[in-house]
DNA sequence: ATGAAGGTTCCGGCGACGGGAAGGTCAAGG
DNA sequence: CCTTGACCTTCCCGTCGCCGGAACCTTCAT
């Protein structure tokens, strides 16, 4: 099948497939007579296996990871795991960051007026009044 | 004083200040004989506004639109207000999504025995099956 | 005199793509 | 038969917010 079709089939935009051609991270695909790329069903699984990885927060380097220990039948389920919370661990930081930020902000949001009047303790803070 | 100086005044890296001024967030600052930049207390004043307006989340572009309406003493403090809930709002849907990929993701390691066999609902899950 | 520690500009790279140009290909319709 | 439009191809540039490094200049201490 197309790319076009392939894209359709998982997810992943024909553009971004093109893209993990380029880096490496699927591996070249069949080509058509017209120098199209063929898509096979297996090229489509690998490709749906990425955008939920991707979905799930995996960095494109931890897909990588994860579609080798993938086709490693023999591997230990303990370096999936691994990954897995390197990738929980990241997004723990992230979201207390985030949290962190919200509080300040709707602190601060919270004392100001949002009238007309000038007087406002976001700049304020920000000015370090 | 030097860019450096500023740099450490206001927790800006000089890199960074001069980023700032090639995308024009801050004005070009003065220029001693020599060519060096000649940072005055007022622009360390404005990288401090601006590093802690980062911190706080703010895109580069908000961080310009906060500026203009800090030096804008006749602007409404609702203006502010709203810069600031859209940041909220934009966090706030960020950590929605790592929260959700979180619970996924936690789920998923919780049921993946992480030893030595190869078993594992991570790559199951990830493949579809 | 020399070397270190600043400063200057400019160029390139990161991650993970997306947009769009310039051109080839293919099936359907007038 | 020809055209139209929807695909496909490669290529390069832009995004966001910087950071690293090259090549060069200035200043200061030894």
């Amino acid at each position: 099948m197309n790319i076009g079709e392939a894209a359709a089939r998982s997810g992943v935009p024909a553009k971004t497939i093109r893209y993990y051609e380029d880096i490496g991270l699927i591996g070249r695909p069949a080509r058509a007579e017209n120098g199209y790329r063929d898509f096979s069903g297996t090229d489509v699984h690998t490709l749906r296996f990425i955008a939920r990885a991707r979905g799930l927060g995996f960095s494109v380097r931890e897909v990588g990871e994860l579609l080798s220990l993938y086709h490693d039948h023999s591997r230990a389920s303990a370096a999936v795991k691994a990954v897995a919370e390197q990738a929980i661990n990241r997004i723990d930081t992230k979201i207390g960051e985030l949290q962190s930020m919200r509080s300040t902000l709707s602190d601060l949001a919270e004392r100001c007026h949002g009238d007309q009047r000038p007087d406002c303790p976001i700049l304020d803070d920000l000015a370090g009044s």
